[in-house]
DNA sequence: CTGGCAGCTCGTCAATAGGG
DNA sequence: CCCTATTGACGAGCTGCCAG
């Protein structure tokens, strides 16, 4: 019973790997046949295909590793065993739940595992975005209201007037954080405001009035987006109290990280599971090497015996 | 053109592990 | 014990495809 691969998993390794893997999915969906292993650097194995294309695949597999999918997974025997354990109903359905629903070892410290034996590997690092570097002590005391744009940034207007654009995917891909600082159309406002630029989107315009209307415009596009009250609109009008604020505003600080939790995650997951994809294809090259190489060895001694 | 469907992405919740 | 990070599960929304 193998239960090493999670449905997701293999769905991802099936269909799901999406658009932004085409460029590198090649090696993986490659017949193996029709690929050959050119050797490289330690580590590196070029991989050329069947069209010619050159490929590198970090060599997730010259580690001396007994299988991908098993080397990484030190909870996988432990859900296997507790599969197996079931019949016996020795355990509460409680205990049961809680074991099968434990989880493997982070991705980040699969993959890091992997490339400690293998330097090729490609680490999953621990991104220190700037975004996040950007975040005054001032603003982090300070009573924020957070925005959520229909482009699924976020805008942190505190006191102070910083306003800044949390990090989407595109700020991923994207440059650092730029700052622009531009004069206050608060009524109320100090001379200036700070405004974080991420992804390449800008804020453009922030209305005057009671409820503040803000207009996102990505440079590319040129398209406006609305933005979407996602939080505490009532910070805008008649305060509340304090407690209940302190509340609302940590709540929204936990969904804020936990969204970007989340995005990580499924990030470092397809990371994953494209490292082990390129690990398959280059084992299953070298399968076929070997195949090859013990078919030769036969002839050789098939002919000495003659 | 439109409704249904499948696949994907994203946000959220909840459980769990690990660190201080 | 509390807090934070991580990740599975679930639902909602979006998109592309296809049959009618």
């Amino acid at each position: 019973m193998d239960t090493s691969v999670s449905p997701q998993l293999d769905g991802s390794l099936k269909d799901s790997d999406g658009e932004e893997n085409h460029s590198d999915d090649s090696s993986s969906s490659a017949d193996p046949a029709q690929v050959s292993v050119e050797g490289g650097s330690p580590g590196v194995t070029v991989v050329q295909l069947s069209d010619g294309q050159m490929l590198q695949v970090h060599g997730v597999i010259q580690a001396p590793q007994t299988s991908v999918i098993q080397a990484p997974s030190v909870q996988t025997v432990q859900i296997a065993s507790v599969a197996e354990l079931e019949p016996n109903q020795s355990e509460t359905d409680t205990q049961k739940r809680r074991v099968l629903l434990s989880r493997r070892p982070s991705y980040r410290k699969i993959l890091n595992e992997l490339s400690s034996d293998s330097p090729a590997v490609a680490k999953i690092e621990e991104e220190k975005m700037e975004e996040e570097v950007v975040v005054s002590a001032a603003e982090a005391t300070v009573p924020t209201s957070i925005y959520q744009t229909s482009s699924g940034q976020y805008i942190a207007i505190s006191q102070g007037r910083a306003i800044q654009l949390n990090p989407g995917v595109e700020a991923l891909q994207g440059g650092g954080a730029q700052t622009l600082t531009v004069g206050s159309s608060y009524p109320t406002g100090d001379a200036q405001q700070q405004i974080f630029i991420q992804g390449g989107q800008m804020l453009l315009q922030a209305a005057t009035g009671d409820i503040p209307a803000y207009q996102l415009r990505s440079p590319n596009s040129g398209l406006a987006h609305s933005i979407m009250m996602a939080a505490s609109p009532d910070n805008m009008q008649s305060p509340p109290p304090p407690h209940t604020e302190a509340i609302t505003l940590k709540r929204e600080v936990r969904l804020m990280k936990n969204r970007e939790a989340a995005r990580e995650c499924r990030r470092k997951k397809k990371e994953y599971v494209k490292c082990l994809e390129n690990r398959v294809a280059v084992l299953e090259n070298q399968n076929k090497t070997l195949i090859e190489e013990l078919k030769a060895l036969k002839d050789i001694y098939c002919h000495k015996a003659e």
